[in-house]
DNA sequence: CTGAAAGCGCTTACAG
DNA sequence: CTGAAAGCGCTTACAG
């Protein structure tokens, strides 16, 4: 360790301080090493500890890495309030989400999850801002407070009050899924539409024809557009639509199951199911009077969630891309952060998974 | 407004200043309200203003209430990384659960829910931590990045080996269930030893007694003591156990779907499921051999969440204060967090709901 | 390429 | 009961 006093004697020194002083007991048990110990201990200003660390350019480079060895032997953090602070960054990104969704629907969780783990990959902290009565404001406060520096919402909401009052609030934002009727705003989204003709689509390829739809809330978008696509892939094929198989569901698999006793003496050969809750609830009214699937008629779902879910069959479903989805809502926020100007709509396409109900 | 210019004034003031020094642009609109603009509208020092809006005593009551006025007229909003850097609390709270988790128990979603709920209540923001690989890492580091002051914990991770490094670590941290050997450790608890005697006690009173049970995961501490209430129950009561009319189940419908298969030859008159997932694959169990719950055999479950579920049946379950677990949980760590001691273990007794699949 | 200095917005002994 | 001042740990123009 050339140039300054050596680790032990300012190790020494940090003691003393910490004992003469009768520092208030901190969270932690050692006093956090600081950024004038690494610059003290590297020979440099803070700000030139500052900027080695921080990658800013301008430090020689024997310097900073002289610094980076210092600060991680030293086992240095570097203090984000005080960051914050000063770069008016919190680092730390807020995922809004209505909170009775996150229990109804698995797709919620699984979103998430993805997020979390995107975000801590990319060194966000993430704070959890499940909206009860008055989202928004909670949502503006917190950005006031410096707290968060935007937020990350799911489209699973879009449509209730508080997600157009958000939308329309001067907030950083990037939305997990579309928007009906806004085309401003920053999303991520998954090709629902194409996604459901393809899996329609190896329903006829198995000889299936009779096909019901049980759809997801029409308030959503993602149920809107599977419900074009299931209707798009009968047109494209020339297959006639029988529209009393076509049931409104809400994507839990009560209604489902509910429907699908009606949709069953219509004696369809599928189900396509708006998603994986809704084709459990289907499966469980099959199983219910005696048949079987996929023998005696096939299901499919979407959202690709069953398996996590414990749920004993190997469900023919459309799988989310969650991570890439959260991904790719992290570092646009990020990007939208940095003062960039990222596309407003990116869209992922998600994979067809054949399973054991639908052959 | 007595004391100090107006509103309006300050307001230009503001203005001018913004534009004038073209400040960088923060992430809100308006240049948030600082406690200087506050101190200085009121005619006090900031010192004082801070005091009378943290409710420090040793201040007039009529400056008090002139200082609180004009906070809330100018909307102020106290910066909260500066405030965390001059207090040394962030006042954020981490969650901390095993990520898989939150994908297949919805209890765990439950708990989560609450948590956040009651965190929002008492102002304590809520930083998501789903360990992935290395949590006690992370969540050091984020204690030591001074984000967070301390955990709460779901106990559904106990076993895992980073729970129990997280619990040697010195992190100011509340579990949310028990710990099977440790009693040093904060945590708040449900009865479930007791609510699972009164839900075998409701079978027994139904005049059943060839019960089964589906366990959960052996390592789990509720699980365990689920189980034991089970057999306590019946010895209270003289009634014997058919020892192969219990198998263990790992709290999942898929694998209690299975079981119940198995156990329904031994022509069981109910199963006591050790949560709702395993009661609704109990249920699809007995469906599918064309049985019906509960006239041909009754299935309860433990944990009340079915109904949110959008599950079909009204189950008859335990219902987990989930609002009440959280609340204590935030509570107490911010009692930790103040200094004080809370005990370190709390219990809340859940409620038995009778529902339809046993009566 | 580097450092001294000012500043981010708050809190808190220390004097009065 | 109140204020001037120092300090929390970092960043960032501004000079060299």
């Amino acid at each position: 360790m050339q140039g300054g006093i050596g680790t032990v004697e300012l190790c020494e020194a940090r003691r003393m301080k910490c004992s003469i002083m009768n520092q208030p007991e901190r969270n932690t048990l050692n006093t956090p090493v600081t950024l004038g110990e690494v610059a003290q201990l590297s020979g440099v200003s803070r700000a030139t500890a500052s900027r080695a660390l921080n990658g800013r350019e301008g430090v020689k480079q024997d310097v900073r890495e002289r610094v980076q060895l210092v600060a991680k032997s030293l086992g240095y953090r570097p203090n984000k309030a005080a960051k914050n602070l000063s770069s008016g960054r919190s680092s730390i990104i807020g995922l809004v989400m209505p909170s009775e969704e996150l229990i109804v629907d698995p797709y919620a969780i699984s979103l998430l999850q993805a997020v979390a783990k995107k975000a801590e990959e990319r060194d966000e902290g993430l704070m959890l801002m499940l909206s009860h009565d008055e989202p928004t404001l909670a949502v503006r406060n917190t950005l006031m407070d410096g707290l968060i520096d935007g937020v990350i919402l799911s489209s699973v909401a879009v449509g209730s009050e508080w997600v157009e009052d958000m939308l329309d609030a001067q907030i950083p934002k990037v939305l997990i899924g579309a928007h009906p009727f806004r085309d401003d705003i920053h999303c991520v989204n998954v090709e629902n539409f194409e996604a459901t003709v393809s899996i329609v689509d190896h329903l006829f390829d198995q000889g299936l024809r009779r096909i019901a739809n049980i759809t997801g809330c029409p308030s959503r978008v993602d149920a809107i557009e599977r419900a074009k696509g299931f209707r798009v892939a009968h047109e494209r094929r020339g297959v006639p639509i029988d529209e009393s198989l076509i049931r409104e569901g809400d994507f839990t698999q009560a209604v489902a199951c509910r429907l699908t006793e009606e949709l069953l003496k219509l004696e369809p050969e599928a189900i396509v199911a708006a998603n994986d809750e809704s084709a459990i609830g289907a499966i469980r009214a099959v199983e219910r009077i005696g048949q079987r699937v996929p023998d005696d008629i096939a299901v499919v779902g979407f959202d690709g969630i069953t398996f996590d879910q414990g749920f004993d069959q190997d469900l023919t479903t459309v799988c989310q891309p969650f991570e890439e989805l959260a991904g790719l809502a992290v570092s646009t926020l990020v990007s939208i952060l940095s003062g960039e100007s990222p596309p407003l709509e990116q869209m992922i396409a998600p994979q067809l998974r054949i399973g054991g109900t639908s052959i």
